[in-house]
Parts: structure tokens; sequence; C-alpha cells
DNA sequence: CTAATTCTTGAATGAGCGTTCAAGATATTC
DNA sequence: GAATATCTTGAACGCTCATTCAAGAATTAG
């Protein structure tokens, strides 16, 4: 999964699969079919983890806009830990294979659905809690949050230096709970 | 430059590049050196084509917002109607190479500085002009807004459908204009 | 302990890639 | 019109890649 992510897929030879499992070409084969086979398997690993952070987040411990916060700052400190290269597998696979491959697309953009579905779940949340008015419904909200960190993940590789994305998030924040 | 944005770097093949130029391999190299020379020149093309196409929308014939706003809308149109996978050359070659290639990395994080400087001389105008208050500075201004175009056409690969991208963009120049 | 079965290994394979270069075509010069 | 210089061509090269598979190791069964 990691090496699928700092490389992308095109650029991960099985050289680097190897090394990163720790199996032989012919072992590889036996489990996951091909190498597509284990971009799938590390695309449903990355939607458990982050299945699993997201609920981490999102446990109801503290005001819902405070866990918000919270979890796009962690977003923020994603973005400016990452050696440069390494993004959301998603959005990497996505941009580099979805077009030739339409079921790999279909997960993807599923993955990224429940993603948007879930976050709509969390905005409906705060206003029925009266934490945020009822004026834009939540799944705008959430569509406009998605935006946002797609907005900083791009952000994030072309500036690695200073606070603003730190500072780009506060907006976002800013602007969706005003 | 099309290839590149169609299939990304890795992708387009020196046949796709003989059939998009017109040009033998022999004469590609003698003109260009090498694939990474064709796509330098093609970021060269694309650098020109966009500079023309700004300074098109932002030649101060209409209120400065209004601009914006036919800017953004072009944006939107652009998104929805190339076939999915056409991004902005930038962003893909910045996804795809700069990790491993640092003068590559240092051209197109030099051109979208460019355009960053030049979205925030905009901001500025129109806060000259009292079409906007001064309220916030116009880098940030320009920074949010860019935060905005990455996040848009990010989202375009995820759904080709409804007019959620024109939402989007139309809630983003809310917030930007507020 | 032997035989049968399953698992593991990594060299071999063929396809596709970017790149080169010598031969042929064309243009220029005197 | 011959000689020289330049441009064009595409087959050939070396390399890397994903993939395969037969031989060997390990495990299980009798």
């Amino acid at each position: 999964m990691t090496a699928f992510m700092d490389k992308g897929y095109g650029k991960t030879s099985m050289q680097d699969l190897k090394k990163a499992t720790g199996l032989h070409p012919g072992s590889i084969y036996c489990a996951f079919e091909n190498k597509r086979g284990l971009l799938l398997a590390a695309l449903e690993q990355y939607k458990l983890d982050r299945n699993a952070e997201f609920e981490g987040f999102f446990a109801e411990k503290h005001p819902v806009l405070v866990e918000l916060k919270a979890y796009l700052d962690h977003i923020v400190q994603e973005c400016l830990s990452y050696d440069a290269a390494r993004a959301c597998l998603l959005i990497k696979a996505l941009n580099e294979i979805a077009e030739a491959d339409a079921e790999l697309q279909a997960i993807i953009t599923g993955n990224l659905a429940n993603w948007q579905k879930a976050l709509t779940q969390v905005f409906e949340l705060a206003q029925a809690k009266g934490e945020l008015t009822t004026e834009r419904d939540a799944e705008h909200l959430a569509r406009y949050l998605i935006l946002g960190v797609y907005g900083l993940r791009t952000f994030a590789h072309t500036h690695p230096e200073g606070d603003t994305i730190q500072e780009l998030a506060n907006q976002l924040y800013q602007d969706l709970c005003r």
C-alpha cells in the first residue's frame, strides 16, 4: 500500500513490491493473481485504515465541529509530513489509471462516495445538535469540504514551506462553519 | 501537449508522440533531445496558451469580479467538457514526475507561482476599485481560489454527472467575494 | 521412514519501451 | 550538373518490465 502511495502504480516495479511485501514474484502471483490484484488489495486495506481513522475522529466525544476541526488539522499535518510525492492512494490511482480501467474507477469513486456520505452525516449531526445552521444542506457542505481537502492535498505538492496549508485549512473551516 | 494531457507523461509512448507530432523518432530526438525535452516544450506551450487565455478574461472590460466569475465558470466548463482523464498539464506532470526531477519541479511550481501572482493582482485591483473589502488580503484570496480550482479539477474526475461542479464553483465564488 | 502433496523460489520469457544511427532522400552550393 | 551538406527515415539495440513455471524445499499422510 505504501509502495503504491509513494511511487504510484505504474512506477512501482515488481522488484519494489518484492521488497515491500517480502514475497517472491511467484508467491505474489499465487496470492494476488497479478500486479493489479495487489493494487486492489492495497485499496481495500486503505479503505479499512481510513474508515478506522475516521471513526476515531468522529467518536462524539466532543462537539461535532471541534472534532471536524481536529480532523482537518490532521489532514494538514498529513500534507506537511509526507515526503512530497506521497498522496492519497485513491486520488493517485484515480488520476493514474481510472480512465483505462472501469472496474477500478468504480471501486475508487465508490470509496470516495462513502467518504462523502460519512461527512454528510457528520454535518447533519452538527445541525441536529444546533452547532450549525440548516441554511446550507449537509450534503452541500460535505462536498465543499471534500473539494477543500482535494485542494489542500494538491496545494501541498507545490508548497512544502511555511504554514500556508494550515491557513488555507483554517479559512476552509471558517467558510464551512460560518 | 494534448497527448501528455490525455495520457500523462509515462503512458505516452514514442509511438503516440509520433502520431501526435507527425515526426519520426529521429526527428523528435533531433529537435527536442529526448522525450523529456518534448515535455518541456509542451509545458512552455501550455504556459503561453494559459497566459493568453488569462489575459483574455481579465482585460478590464467589465467589473473585476464579473470577469472573475466568468473565469471560474470557464474552468467549470473545462472540467465538464474534458474526457474524464484530461487534466491541467501542470498538475498532471507535478503528480507524476516532480518528485524525481528537480528541474521539472522548479519549472512547474514556477508557473503555478506566476498564476498565483497574477490572481493576486486581480484581487488587488478589485480591492482598489472598491469591489471587494480589504479585510482579507489579496494574496490570501488568490491562494484560496487556487485551492478551489485544484479541488474542482480533482472532484470533476470523480463525478461526471449533474451540476455539482458548477454549484461548488458558485459556493467558492461566494466565499471569496463575501 | 517413505511417499505424496503443497508451498516457495528465482531464473527465463517475451513484449514494449526510449533511444540511436547509418543509409537514403532532399536541398544547397559552386 | 556534380559535389557537398543537411534533413528524414525507420529498423535495430539494450534495457526494464510483468509474468510464468519447472525445480527444489517443506510439510503432511500413511
